[in-house]
DNA sequence: CCTACTGTTCGAATAATTTCGAACCAATCT
DNA sequence: AGATTGGTTCGAAATTATTCGAACAGTAGG
């Protein structure tokens, strides 16, 4: 009925720490999955990782990182999970730092990208 | 004479990679160090550690860290070493970055700030 | 030259992260 | 209900980062 343990805990927006979100997203993977969530929120199946034969539970650990961190929100959605970026709580907590991280991974690793989508 | 072992290795503007300077970032020991060099260089021993009892093998090794991302750069200046914020690579490299750490950053630890100046 | 002063480097111990398989849980479909 | 799908959690192993003392190196001053 209600949902019960498979609700994670996501940080308020007042509790961001920046250096958290900093080391968030320090890892390549990491900083990888949030360019995909940049354009919108993602179902997990649809978020790749550079090396498709990573485990799925070290798949969900990264995504823990960057959900405890508060980078992203992790919700049940059907049969899945849905991944967001909470970039208006970002914003308002840390002006114009998301949007520059995006900017300069996006002009820094878009081979890697342009690779997942061939 | 000419400067042998101790001028340490700084990368390349176009060498810093985003993900070394989130990390170096990440940290916040390492992040009040960039914040007091955000006014302009300062020697060493003009940097102050949020305890002061950390040995300075730690403090180097701190240092190093920031260096070895490009964020800082540790000259030699008469008998101690200067160091400076490297804002222009990094505003090259990044643009908005460094800006917005510093303005989140600022808005998040000024107590330990305050404290340091009493 | 000798000493004092500043930091760096080295090596070892400790701590924190990452990785992965196995077990588990919730939702959907038959 | 049972089987399938999609993902989390647990525990242990491996990797990586941090910490600190001791040894070293460069500079300035006596």
């Amino acid at each position: 009925m209600t949902s019960d343990s498979l609700d994670l805990l996501h940080p308020d927006r007042d509790a961001l720490r920046l250096t958290d979100v900093l080391f968030a997203l320090s890892d390549p993977e990491r900083l990888a999955i949030v360019c995909q969530l940049a354009d919108g929120p993602l179902d997990m199946g649809q978020c790749y990782l550079s090396d498709p034969s990573i485990p799925k539970s070290t798949k969900s650990h990264l995504m823990k990182v960057l959900r405890e961190a508060g980078v992203i929100r992790n919700e049940q959605a059907g049969r899945g999970r849905r991944l967001t970026l909470r970039h208006d709580d970002l914003e308002a907590r840390f002006p114009g730092l998301i949007g520059a991280v995006l900017q300069a991974a996006a002009s820094f690793q878009p081979a890697e990208a342009a690779d997942r989508r061939a």
